[in-house]
RNA sequence: GCCAGGGUGGCAGAGUCUGGCCGAACGCGUCCGCCUGCAGAGCGGAUCACCGCCGGUUCAAAUCCGGCCCCUGGCUCCA
């Protein structure tokens, strides 16, 4: 069975074959560095990642890059808070980012290039569209001609004769036609460009655009455009035609359908083979979450409520270019879930490395059980990258388990571990949740000889009726994270 | 207005491309049973969907076709 993705472009869902047969070229929009990360970007980060891992998984030498937008006028308008310049800010930022990035368990990028890094080759693009009529200069800025290049709109299906003349007077005194863009702005960042960018408290706008960066250019004194840095940096990081292009819905216009104008009118070859597009998290008020609205919570916030394994069980169980709903109940059931999953993988674990694990005990409705998770996590995968479905699978396996354990004394070891190696590789592997236990630490830690202190003198309360003091020992020891639980076998407990 | 994506149980959300295994998955919720001193976890069972509306094609439609209604997002800050 082979991978099959939706593809923007065309609006259906394609087998994919990468231009390699031995490697996939992935190209990421990152994010601006002007805020931090809220669950929105990792409701994106999350899916790139998992995404990677399959396609890894599937036997690709995958190459990653996934750029940081650190030229840009809403991180000037942060001057003052989180740094005393553009470049302070950017950094600032992008420490917090990456610092988020690794809490979610993200797979690295091969690259994570920054426009500062980068002015040279978006220059050089800049002149070569030039050279080839597709731009032109205007006062020392240069714009894309969306007139010259015949593709226009096709990724989005706009029409330019629709579009309306946008930007200030100035800017369009300059452009020859509406959906012109710019590719490079002559000068600095003035006040009245940040200015609905600012928070309370920022740097007076007069001085924080005294910070923004400048680079010399053919043209003059200038900074570049929005949509150029993309077209630049996935050319320099992998080739002129990468294979896949995953961005959020947002930005399929104008950014996606300017990056194919720019890199596709330079190299006259297609710029990326698939583009998939990650639908945009929603609150449950109905409003999308972004940085422009303010009703975000912060990647950082939600793995402290959360913890990384329930946020990305929560961003997971939607499939990514479904919508998905952000709320109290939504994350709730994501908690429920992954606690099942991980509850599931104990027991399984516990199990298999128990006495009770035997050679010669059979239990062919696990091993069935472990088979057709496979298939269906498999198929479900390789169905438009189907997170939701393959959880699901792994889900059903739990169930297995889970009986298979309540009805025997013994257990089958090869149906167990088989399980247990499922779990792992597809839950842990694939989907990037951690469980616990599956990296041993070599330890035996006095906790756990407390615990089992603690329960000894419950254990004698509970023989002699004190039931009372029984539960305020149980209750005592949830309160500091150790769950209890009394089985037909006796008394277990996990830290949770 | 133009473009894109949706409308499936109490919630959330797969399935629609490739019509039949959908008597609609997984999970949450509610109820009952087993287990249990109690609780929890687990297991089993039940509850809960005429799949937005109307019409058509077909032996067969959530799934294909036509029309309509409604919702959300994008239309140059956005993952």
């Amino acid at each position: 069975m082979s991978l099959r993705v939706t593809n923007s472009l065309s609006g259906e869902r394609e087998s994919f074959e990468p231009a390699d047969p031995d490697s996939v070229l992935l190209y990421y929009c990152g994010l601006t560095t002007s805020d931090p990360a809220h669950l929105g970007h990792a409701r994106g980060w999350v899916h790139v990642d998992v995404m990677h891992r399959w396609l890894e998984w599937l036997g690709y030498d995958v190459r990653h890059v996934e750029n940081f937008t650190d030229i840009n006028e809403k991180i000037v308008a942060r001057v003052g808070e989180a740094g005393d310049s553009e470049a302070a800010v950017a950094e600032s930022y992008i420490g917090d980012i990456v610092r988020d990035m690794r809490s979610l368990n993200l797979r690295r990028a091969e690259v994570y290039p920054r426009v500062s890094e980068h002015v040279p080759e978006i220059i050089e693009l800049t002149e070569q569209l030039l050279e080839q009529g597709y731009a032109y200069e205007s006062n020392g800025s240069v714009y894309f001609d969306v007139t010259a290049f015949e593709g226009y709109g096709e990724l989005s299906n706009q029409d330019i004769g629709e579009m309306e003349p946008q930007g200030t007077t100035e800017e369009r005194a300059e452009k020859r036609n509406p959906g012109d863009f710019a590719l490079w702005k002559a000068g600095g960042v003035e006040p009245g460009e940040i200015a609905e960018h600012r928070h309370e408290g920022a740097a007076p706008a007069g001085e924080a655009v005294e910070t923004a960066e400048t680079f010399d250019s053919p043209w003059g004194e200038g900074r570049p455009g929005w949509h150029i840095e993309c077209s630049a940096m996935s050319t320099t990081h992998l080739e002129d035609t990468i294979d896949i292009h995953v961005g959020g819905q947002d930005l399929v216009f104008p950014h996606h359908e300017n990056e194919i104008a720019q890199s596709e009118a330079a190299t006259g070859d297609t710029f990326a083979r698939y583009w998939l597009h990650v639908s945009l998290l929603e609150a449950a008020d109905d409003e999308k979450m972004s940085s422009s609205l303010g009703n975000f919570e912060t990647v950082t916030e939600a793995i402290e409520r959360y913890g990384a394994n329930v946020v990305r069980t929560f961003l997971l169980s939607t499939a990514y270019h479904s919508r998905a709903t952000y709320s109290e109940e939504t994350v709730d059931e994501a908690e429920s879930r992954w606690d099942r999953l991980e509850r599931g993988h104990e027991r399984a674990v516990a199990a298999v490395d128990s006495v009770d694990a035997r050679t010669k005990v059979t239990d062919e409705t696990l091993r069935a059980a472990v088979t057709e998770t496979r298939e269906s996590f498999e198929a479900a995968m390789n169905d438009d990258f189907n997170t939701r479905e393959a959880l699901a699978a792994l889900l059903e396996l739990v169930t297995a388990v889970n009986t298979h354990v309540d009805a025997t004394g013994e257990y089958d070891y090869r149906g167990l571990r088989a399980a247990v190696e499922t779990l792992e590789e597809f839950g842990g592997g694939v989907l990037g949740l951690s469980f616990a236990g599956s990296e041993p630490t070599g330890e035996v830690g006095i906790a756990d000889e407390l615990v089992e202190l603690v329960l000894d003198v419950r254990e004698q309360e509970r023989a002699a009726g004190n039931y009372d003091r029984a539960d305020t020992l149980r209750a005592e020891l949830g309160a500091l994270g150790v769950e209890v639980q009394d089985t037909g076998d006796g008394t277990e407990y996990r830290f949770e």
